[in-house]
DNA sequence: CGGAATTTTGAATGCAATCAAGTGGGGTGG
DNA sequence: CCACCCCACTTGATTGCATTCAAAATTCCG
């Protein structure tokens, strides 16, 4: 098993090498620059950013898999969105003095922290900048849609089933066929957070999932989707589609 | 009653007319034009764009309120984002030939459809256009993240006060003060889909929000705040800091 | 004035949260 | 190497919030 996920890894790998070729020739070398002379890496867990800090610069993640996340005061936690490699994520809101996010690392990441206005005299002399930016900003306002569809009608088998889906296309890019298999960096509270789910209720439907044969759970959240179409049915969505609508080209 | 619902909508439209002058001067004359280049006006309830359609146009609401939903197969829908005088809507998804939102006009309303690449050949001439796009989008995102936050963790109650509290803000572009007064040109069901409630369960909230006197609800959707430390302290949020969060400056 | 849509209220149901107890794996220190 | 601990996962029982169903009251609009 420990096999199968080696391969997993180091296909997510290959995959991430491959999101940076495919963009048009300058807009790429501009961008490789942009992320080279303001990259860091970061370890598991580590907190970027917190709600209320200024937000002065965007993130482009370029390996790994990146947390946005908003909590109550009570402490109960919503993960807004994940942010995977290839993507933007701009942390502030309508006022960018303030993030409204705190951002944190799923997994070791690389990821380029670029100041506003670098990125800006970028994107002006190179127009297809924005045009990369604008295209993730929709891919992260669909995939936001989807999911807050569901948080507000939609069960929580459909929630999940969703969920699934969603995190296997984008961190696969590859299309769904049988017996698809994918890791999810994320323990089951935290797979919570992101559905607004209890982690016992995500314990429960995953169980439940696999004993009547849609998937199987192994070794924290290794999953292995064995019936595609069911499973598609339950999450109320078209693969094919979905993936047209929430996966950037690039 | 009605005087100062005329008041209020006066003033609602005082509101929108400053939101224009106040840009960059180029800025303004260019969107202006674009404006009055693709304009449209369109009556209460008139459905501008299906979920499936094509997406080759983004919009510029000059008046009114647009509505911006998405539904699951049984029909049950939710509310993804209300989109007032001032700002943009984009409705295309990852791949933006396809949109994934159905648009909805709430009010009467005037609105801009501007083809993409007018857009895009005016945004090159002139960047401000795309600092005013991206301002709108972040306030877009901080909204809709909010919201998120509280369909996912969050009771009715608070929900539902932070809506409010939303759509206050946002119509009036107003500071909370004692006995603010504001409507809501929604339904009690319309509502609930935007809450990811039922309308039944909107309505006794609404009614004990009334009972314990934190606010009126008068001629379908007129709502005057009697209380607002205590309707804030609900929604668990502080009305400035929502403002800036949330309301794009402009 | 009449009909349709919206709002209001009551009663019953059901889904997911919470509480609680127990299992199992991975890492650490004796 | 083993014992222990910690953390994540699992499962059962109970609770509670919001939905649904149903029906009445009110408002809007032609």
């Amino acid at each position: 098993m420990s096999d199968s996920l080696a391969n997993a890894v180091s296909q997510e790998l290959a995959d991430v090498a491959r999101i940076w070729p495919d963009c048009d020739t300058t807009a790429r070398t501009v961008l490789r620059g942009l992320a080279d002379e303001h990259g860091f890496t970061r370890p598991v867990g580590h907190i970027t950013k917190f709600e209320g800090d200024d937000a002065t610069a965007i993130y482009l993640v370029k390996s790994g898999w990146l947390l946005v996340s908003k909590s109550l005061e009570d402490g109960q936690r919503q993960i807004i969105d994940i942010v995977l490699a290839g993507q933007f994520l701009d942390p502030g809101s309508a006022d960018c003095s303030v993030s409204a996010f705190e951002v944190q690392a799923l997994t070791d990441i690389e990821v380029a922290v670029i100041p506003r206005d670098a990125w800006e005299r970028a994107a002006q002399k190179n127009a297809e900048l924005h045009r990369l930016f604008h295209a993730d900003l929709r891919s992260a306002l669909s995939r936001m849609s989807e999911r807050m569809l569901r948080l507000g009608k939609g069960t929580a088998e459909n929630i999940i089933a969703y969920a699934l889906f969603e995190l296997c296309l984008r961190s696969t890019r590859k299309n769904m066929v049988e017996r698809v298999m994918f890791h999810i960096p994320m323990t089951q509270q935290q797979l919570g957070d992101f559905c607004g789910l209890s982690a016992v209720h995500i314990c429960r439907t995953l169980r439940r999932f696999s004993r009547i044969g849609l998937l199987d759970v192994t070794d924290h959240m290794n999953i292995v989707v064995r019936d595609v179409d069911s499973l598609a049915e339950i999450a109320e969505i078209d693969p094919a589609d979905l993936r047209q609508e929430i996966v950037p080209a690039i």
